[in-house]
RNA sequence: GCGCCCGUAGCUCAGCUGGAUAGAGCAACGGACUUCUAAUCCGUAGGUCGGAGGUUCGAAUCCUCCCGGGCGUGCCA
């Protein structure tokens, strides 16, 4: 039961007769914001006060008479302006709390409109190995499936993975001229990675030659216009001056842009076995573009090659997936839709959506200046047609109700055109919706760039964090001292090391989980593989130290819960702890609202910070009588509950000793 | 030029549909381990919510303008 749901649903009848839209004020009931104020508060008196001009006190007091919350609540105060404030009483939370102790699902209903959803989600290019970049499609979109079908939903998660663009061009180009056959041999992907990187690198090498000229002329000719407009410059225009500090601004761009163009250069300049290869095919990028060309065309040996590559490349990053527990249940990349493509730009022209112009084919959309391309110039389909053909493949194969998509927020625009094409296109009856987030940044504020090569691997971030961990396990173990002094460590090497591997993937995980997915972070090594404070530690310790309780008492937890000794909240310590584990569905409620996985993250920081202080306060094995230890370790053990089912929908592990 | 987003404590971030004295974590400072795991707990200090107007009984939240920053913007995905 959710007893925010309940309580809005108590107002809404005894708004009834106040308001015509009773819902909307019921809605205004929430959690308190200080404890102080009990447990819920109702903000509608004020509001509808103002609608009927009256006395909101007294609103709030003809409300609270016709409010019917006797059996869960103690008489209503009104506070301030007109706030109702709401306690619940210790005799129906105590049962409530025995309820949430005996139900398998911690108080979350299964949904009473399961919807079937498609998530969009992680979608990494296989040329490239896994970096930051992809953790928070990655992690955002696995909870939000976990999340999903916790509730009942039909979830399919879906990996739209890039397997059939530019960069295969480049990989086979790369293959064909630059081969090491040992590497190969040894590491395929590895190999691959490299040649995609060599190619790319050569490529913009030439690419950035021929730029650099345009580039030094464009700013001496904005050095000049800045001069001769500073010269002209009536500080008193505004307008003018404001003009003139972008062009300035825009003037140091260029000037970063020219020298960051002459690294590059330089880089394979002093190189003399890249700077070899670089004056060896200056047309390196055509002739990449064209192996790309030909693989699309069908080219036998590049279809074979594509063909070698893509289960070691798939198989590489399953091994990713596998070790973050991040999993689909559907992974068709882009080569799937490949032969569906031109049917789709057919079915759009013979429509009347799409129209050509400028040699393109494009669908126009009222209200947006950009076209949406869905042919280029020289007949390629672009990514705007491959996923209007997913949008189709997904409603007709899994009849999907919503699809969501977990991608960042820079692809806005495409998602608006995309949605607003599909709909022309007849899929108004599926609701679409971009999840967008924000990007990590690096240390200067600026988004990691995968080009220059300062974003940090997936792989190493992981390995990294599982270290630092494992420190920290065999410092703890090793310090154990038996009864006599002696030192006693308990862990054998590969519990130390599952543990170490469970508290630095979880740890990352958490770490990207709680920010507000909409926002921008600034990604540190630090903050990423921190544990003490906000991280997934901290609540994966506060679960192994239930374990631990158990364990030392030699309690089983099963018999504990079937044992007729009821919770009972002797302190207010346990009555704030109670309180919070009946919020688990709330919390999940309001996840799925907005999509946003960091209110779980809050929540399950608040309530692992509510059992610590019950850890510190509350002595269980202990406790001053039998009734009050099993009342205590039921409280625990429901805890522990919450805490792992809750880690779980974010898909973080939890380990019974740490 | 147009469009979208951001600016909250020294740092990193929460703040839901407008609610009471703006909250966490880290860092700092002070306390707590002969007692169930101190990866912990308790406490102190730290704010002109970028600025100015406006709407409102009430604004970090909504509107307008200004300042500062990011991103996107006809053939990459």
């Amino acid at each position: 039961m959710n007893i925010l749901r309940e309580l809005r649903s108590r107002f809404k009848t005894a708004l009834q007769e106040f308001a015509d839209d009773p819902a909307s004020f019921a809605n205004l009931v929430r959690p308190s914001q200080d404890a102080k104020f009990g447990d819920f508060q109702a903000n509608c008196a004020m509001p509808l006060a103002k609608k009927t001009k009256t006395n909101p006190r007294e609103l709030a007091a003809q409300i609270v008479e016709r409010l019917d919350v006797a059996d869960l609540c103690e008489e209503p105060d009104i506070a301030g302006p007109g706030f109702i404030n709401l306690r619940l009483k210790n005799d129906w939370l105590q049962q409530h709390v025995n309820r949430l102790a005996g139900d398998e699902r911690l108080g979350v209903a299964p949904t009473v409109a399961p919807r079937t959803f498609v998530v969009d989600f992680s979608a990494p290019n296989v040329a490239k190995p896994m970096h930051v970049g992809h953790l928070r499609s990655s992690v955002i979109g696995d909870s939000l499936c976990r999340v999903l079908s916790f509730l009942g939903h039909k979830v399919i998660g879906d990996n739209h993975i890039g397997d059939w663009g530019t960069q295969f061009g480049m990989i086979i180009f790369g293959f064909k001229n630059f081969l090491d056959e040992t590497a190969y041999a040894s590491d395929p992907v590895g190999e691959l990675a490299r040649l995609y990187r060599l190619v790319s690198q050569l490529s913009d090498y030439h690419a950035t030659k021929a730029r650099l000229p345009t580039m030094r002329e464009t700013l001496g000719e904005n050095q000049q216009a800045v001069e001769s407009t500073e010269a002209a410059a009536d500080p008193a225009d505004k307008k003018a001056r404001k003009a003139l500090g972008k062009a300035r601004s825009e003037l140091g761009e260029l000037k970063q842009a020219i020298g960051e163009s002459e690294k590059k250069i330089e880089a394979v300049d002093n190189d003399s076995a890249l700077k070899a290869l670089a004056e060896s095919c200056p047309d390196i990028a055509d002739r990449a573009r064209q192996e790309t060309a030909k693989l699309h065309a069908g080219d036998e040996e590049n279809n074979r090659l594509w063909n070698d590559f893509i289960p070691q490349c798939l198989a590489a990053l399953q091994s990713m997936y596998d070790r973050l527990d991040i999993h689909f249940d559907e992974s068709l990349g882009e080569s799937y839709y490949n032969p569906l493509l031109a049917d789709v730009v057919a079915d759009l022209k013979q429509k009347g959506i799409a129209t050509e112009s400028e040699g393109a084919v494009c669908v126009f959309l009222e209200g947006n200046a950009a076209p949406f391309i869905v042919q280029k110039t020289d007949g390629a389909f672009t990514y705007a047609t491959t996923d209007l053909a997913t949008i189709k493949h997904r409603v007709e194969k899994f009849q999907a109700d919503v699809i969501l998509y977990v991608v960042d927020a820079r692809q806005g625009e495409h998602f608006k055109l995309l949605f607003s094409a599909a709909n022309k296109w007849g899929y108004s009856d599926t609701e679409l919706r971009h999840v967008s987030f924000g990007t990590i940044l690096g240390n200067d504020r600026r988004p990691f760039k995968t080009r220059s090569g300062d974003t940090v691997g997936l792989e190493s971030l992981i390995d990294e964090a599982v270290v630092r961990a494992r420190a920290i396990v065999d410092e703890n173990d090793q310090t154990k001292k038996d009864a006599d002094g002696n030192p006693a460590p308990e862990r054998a090497e590969d519990e130390r090391a599952a543990v170490a591997e469970i508290v630095g993937v979880g740890g990352i995980k958490y770490a990207d989980l709680r920010h507000n997915r909409e926002s921008d972070y600034v990604f540190s090594w630090d903050k990423m593989l921190a544990n003490t404070g906000d991280t997934a530690t901290y609540m994966q310790y506060a679960y192994a130290r239930v374990c631990g309780i158990f364990r030392r008492g030699n309690v089983d937890r099963e018999t504990v819960r079937s044992s007729p000794v009821a919770i009972e909240l002797a302190s207010d310590t346990e009555r704030a702890l109670a309180v919070q584990l009946s919020r688990f569905s709330e919390a999940i409620d309001s996840v799925v609202f907005d999509y946003r996985p960091n209110i779980l993250t809050d929540y399950l920081f608040a309530t692992a910070n509510s059992f610590s202080t019950f850890f510190a306060e509350c002595p269980v094995l202990k406790a001053e009588t039998d009734e009050l230890r099993t009342s205590r370790l039921k409280l625990c053990d429901l805890t522990a509950r919450v805490l792992a089912q809750g880690l779980q929908l974010l898909g973080i592990q939890t380990t019974e000793r740490m």
